[in-house]
DNA sequence: TCTATACTTGAATAACTATTCATATATTTG
DNA sequence: CAAATATATGAATAGTTATTCAAGTATAGA
């Protein structure tokens, strides 16, 4: 996995006596050595906020018509069927984690894809979700 | 986006009403096109559970060390300092989505990353969240 | 077979999140 | 400026989820 870590949070003080008996494949030393691969907790929780923009339908549905052209808020709405008080409140997750980009043109709001990896992500995951469930 | 969809459940009688007027940039028949391009509700909602597995802070943590190398449950409880029960609890979300694979062995249980999908996922995410917050 | 260990699971609780409703802001048009 | 439209936002509610605690299963060893 990328990101091999900055500062890490490990202290010998507390938490870090191994519930596993001798025969455990890894020991406190090897366990110790884990901690620089492992995802500060910060970071996590930025990716976690990130990922979770993603875990939703309507963002997801949201997400995919966007793909084909830049839209308004309205025009969101009447495609997903919701009310445009719903479809702003999501795209305001989406546009918080820069997965959306928007445009003003009047009263109305264009909304668009941000960048390549929302499609980069969207295709991993298809393919991932088509391999034998 | 990829997924050009199969069954669309668009049925002319309510809710595709556009509430945009006539200045609108897409207009009902557009929109009416649109829905071919959009993600079936539980497709959508398939993929918002996947993406919900990689959306917190503890599975990443998880995944992360994991990524490095086959690991038992107590090993990893201790690696992230939390409880063995909660760390299975998580662990079966990541089964649950097929994002770890595992192998028992005597008593412990030993998980891995599943595939090359949760690696690129990670490192999409993390491409993204690194430029310009 | 009895005990300890590794792990899993169900129920309960606390924290989080999606939608609705009411209201607010901004822009266009009369 | 007044009215209408497009969008945004705050509060409330209902549904979801992460962790804890207690109890359960399974395997190994005495």
């Amino acid at each position: 996995m990328p990101q091999p870590i900055q500062a890490v949070e490990f202290t010998p003080e507390h938490g870090e006596t191994p519930q596993c008996e001798s025969h455990c494949p890894v020991h406190l030393n090897q366990i110790r050595q884990l901690q620089p691969e492992m995802l500060p907790l910060e970071r996590a929780q930025q990716m976690a906020e990130f990922f979770g923009a993603l875990a939703d339908p309507t963002r997801l549905r949201l997400l995919s018509v966007l793909a084909t052209q830049e839209l308004c808020v309205c025009d969101l709405a009447t495609a997903l069927k919701m009310s445009e008080s719903a479809v702003s409140h999501q795209l305001r997750v989406l546009r918080s984690q820069r997965l959306v980009k928007y445009r003003k043109e009047g009263r109305n709001v264009h909304y668009s894809l941000a960048d390549s990896h929302v499609i980069n992500l969207y295709r991993e995951a298809t393919e991932h979700l088509d391999e034998a469930d």
